[in-house]
RNA sequence: GGCGCGAUAGCCAAGCGGUUAGGCACGGGUCUGCAAAACCUGUUAGACCGGUUCAACUCCGGUUCGCGCCUCCA
């Protein structure tokens, strides 16, 4: 078996065959720090980290380069409304951005290049395309990319523009163009610009969008890659223009395999400021869910089904991420004693080395837990099927707890279970940290109530019980003492703050 | 108008031409000072109309409804 994906190029699923098997280099389109990003972006992001984990789960090395979008419109008008340098106003939203990324536990690229630090490739790449007669300059200064030169326009979004014609929608400082579909390659500098303007041979301006990502992504991972990701709406224009721009001027095939992940909406509806459904990832963490529980959300659904986001499903999220909680933590206390507390885990190292050593652990499975694995790694296989994958997942969760039950599990394969769980987890990526770790006083007040319930002081216990869950914890009585839960009912959480 | 996607049980969401998807919720049970948690277990499907077939949720055609893109929005 091997691993199959979409390839919007070809509109059809494909083997996966790297140029340079096991190198993978891929290249995500990423945010435009202009505001904080809402959870539509971050489906993007996630959809791009199940993708690059699946890539490592099944033994790729994944070389990933994730562009900073920070100089456009939106962030020059913000900056000027804000009254700050063009850099002080987008690096505020570029910290929250990488933030938000290691809420949802979204792994790190290899590269994030920012399009200011790179204006000179972006000169030069477009001075190839002037050489190479796709480019022309406007009066204005300005300089375009004649679509009518490129004979493959329009292959990736398999539109075909020979008839479009000027309309309303063009801008007016664009009327110099030769033909409507052509595109900005560099933008003369106008006075709304203010002080955003480099030098270039075609006098001040800015770059056009599209040249940033062809010029960085030929930077850090050659003229032909692998893998490309965005959102459906940017295969046109965005990534067609991207693949007009890069192979009219390196004359080679740009990207192997497009995949786009579609998009989310609230309630049904297209995410809208006036429609009050607009949200970004910390409007979700202020109303007391946790990253893990969003990423869960983003991701639990097909890439290229639409996402209906609703609190509701939200909530029954939290409910199958406690499920899975729970049998870890009857995994571990199978397997060692000593966790009267719940939440602890070992191994948090280095994602690398974390998934080379589970790879060979699992070698050894017993058959049952072995099929488990088979059929999630069966699924993801097959274009990411998430659904099926998690399907697995919690097929083996329900056998692994009614083998506990029938105590038909060793304390040996308590730990493989757990170590599968770890390995199936190096995708999903949505196991607790440290934030079910009560604090020492929690933990004493539980004691406290222990000690009290052992006097068969109930009234005593009871109050104990309800000073914890004002702190946001919930005792669980056990035979061999007590359990300390974080309250994971985000309404609680959302009050007390424990988010 | 052009290109494309979808409609599955109370909600979310898959595979499959005939054999239990899965999660949440709900019902029943085990356990329990209380409380919960956890586990086991059960019920509710395939928008509509035709066709192909021994057999269709699954293939084909049509209808209805919803959605996306068609110049800078992931």
């Amino acid at each position: 078996m091997s691993l199959r994906i979409y390839n919007t190029l070809s509109r059809q699923t494909e083997e996966f065959v790297p140029l340079q098997t096991p190198q993978v280099r891929l290249y995500t389109c990423g945010p435009t720090v202009y505001d904080f990003a809402t959870i539509g972006n971050f489906r993007a992001y996630v959809f791009e980290d199940l993708l690059r984990r699946t890539l490592r789960f099944r033994g790729f090395q994944v070389t990933q380069v994730m562009n900073l979008t920070d100089v456009d419109d939106k962030t020059i008008r913000g900056a000027q409304a804000a009254k700050v340098a063009l850099g002080d106003y987008t690096r505020q939203y570029t910290n929250a951005f990488f933030e938000d990324l290691r809420t949802l536990a979204i792994e790190p690229a290899e590269h994030y290049p920012a399009a200011t630090a790179h204006i000179p490739e972006m000169i030069a790449l477009i001075e190839i395309l002037f050489q190479k007669g796709y480019a022309y300059r406007s009066e204005d200064g300005s300089v375009y990319f004649s679509i009518a030169k490129f004979k493959d326009y329009g292959k990736l979004a398999h539109l075909d523009l020979t008839g479009l014609k000027p309309g309303a929608r063009i801008a007016q400082d664009e009327y110099q163009k030769e033909n409507a579909a052509d595109f900005a390659l560099w933008k003369a500098w106008q006075s709304e610009d203010g002080d955003v303007a480099w030098d270039s041979p075609w006098g001040r301006g800015r770059p056009g969008w599209h040249i940033e990502c062809s010029a960085m992504s030929m930077k850090y991972l050659g003229a032909s890659f692998d893998l490309h990701t965005g959102g459906v709406d940017n295969i046109f224009p965005h990534h067609e223009d991207e693949i007009a721009q890069s192979e009219a001027a390196t004359g080679r095939p740009f990207v192997k395999y497009w995949m786009h992940c579609a998009h989310l909406v609230v309630d049904g509806r297209k995410m809208s400021k006036s429609l009050g459904n607009f949200f970004t990832v910390r409007d979700i963490l202020r109303r007391g869910y946790s990253g893990r529980e969003i990423r869960y959300a983003l991701m639990a659904v097909h890439y290229r089904q639409a996402l209906n986001f609703t609190f509701e499903a939200l909530d029954a999220d939290c409910g199958a991420l406690a499920r899975l909680d729970a049998f870890s933590e009857r995994l571990l206390a199978h397997n060692d004693q000593k966790s009267a507390v719940s939440g602890q885990r070992s191994e948090d190292g280095g994602q690398q080395s974390k998934i080379e050593n589970q790879k060979s652990k699992m070698s050894a499975l017993p058959a049952w837990m072995g099929a488990y694995l088979a059929a999630f790694t069966r699924a993801l296989d097959d274009d990411l099927n998430i659904s099926l994958a998690l399907a697995a997942l919690f097929d083996f969760v329900h056998e692994g707890n009614k083998r506990l039950d029938e105590g038909a599990l060793s304390p040996a394969e308590a730990a493989q279970a757990l170590d599968t769980l770890a390995h199936i987890d190096g995708v999903l990526g949505v196991r607790p940290g440290d934030t079910l770790i009560p604090p020492a006083a929690v933990v004493q007040l539980a004691q406290a109530r222990l000690q009290a319930r052992q006097r068969k002081d109930w009234a005593e216990a009871d109050r104990l019980r309800r000073e914890v869950e004002a702190q946001g914890w919930i005792i669980q009585d056990a035979p061999d003492g007590f359990r300390v839960k974080r309250n994971s009912d985000p309404r609680v959480n959302a009050q007390i703050g424990n988010g």
